[in-house]
DNA sequence: ATTTGACCTGGAGTGCACTCCAGCTCCTAC
DNA sequence: GTAGGAGCTGGAGTGCACTCCAGGTCAAAT
């Protein structure tokens, strides 16, 4: 099964144009072509562009993606240096993660506080700057 | 108590810079100077950049804070607004969370894939492309 | 008195990750 | 056979969030 630039933007979720560009960078090797000159794109390209559109939304930045495709396109012998990439990475993640889950918890207090605000003064926009942030 | 602007960036972990092109775009007000000119922090300035950091840690655009200081500034009668600015932007942080949970799941499963890969070939680094990408 | 160091201003520059564009080539459908 | 649509290329442009710089002021230390 192939898919056009057009089907592989879709069900990537990158732009056509994101799809050209990782391939002009090097994060992604050239997919074979049609009779016509277009891109045709395999599953199993698809499957790499997966993993990318992964390593993406978790913030890793193009610059190591390409290293790490680098790699993998060196073949099995550079396996474990690849795991390692993924293995800091996720550090990174689970860090990031317990970060957000701490900011949550700043964002639940913030918003208690104006329920507070809200229950002291119903409806009366009259006279502002009454408890002006508490915190 | 007051802060230098490099006592107030070490406290915020913003750059002096960004604390000036902050105070620039309007995400704070601008800070009281000493008799030097110079920009004096209070202890609410720094619960401010606080919590501005918070927000920029979950990602919320700079326009957004803006958006929120500038209620902020018009008293409490704008606090259901802001509230509501923070509930909507804390369901996108609880999202993001659990998106990069299962990101971290995918991680999971490749490393996974590697440590199986460096079990079959221990230090076999001659023959390359054995396995090649399981997935 | 002068040197040093922190701070000031307005404005220019940077890095990242796209995104858009002009002008072209193909293929398909009418 | 021609009109329309998808795709092609190289290169320019965009938005964001800083970051850096030159040239100046000010206060304290030597």
């Amino acid at each position: 099964m192939t898919y056009s630039i057009a089907q592989a933007a879709t069900r990537s979720g990158l732009s056509i144009d994101t799809l050209r560009y990782y391939e002009r960078i090097g994060l992604v090797e050239p997919p074979a072509r049609d009779a016509g000159g277009r891109r045709t794109y395999s599953d199993e390209d698809l499957g790499w562009l997966y993993f990318l559109t992964r390593l993406r939304t978790t913030g890793m930045p193009i610059r190591m993606m390409r290293e790490y495709a680098q790699l993998r396109h060196l073949g099995v012998g550079t396996s474990a240096r690849r795991r390692q990439i993924l293995v800091d990475h996720r550090a990174g993640v689970r860090e990031r993660i317990v970060e957000l889950q701490s900011c949550v918890e700043t964002l639940d207090y913030k918003i208690q506080n104006y329920e507070q605000i809200e229950r002291c003064l119903p409806q009366t926009a009259a006279h502002d700057s009454l408890i002006e942030e508490a915190s």
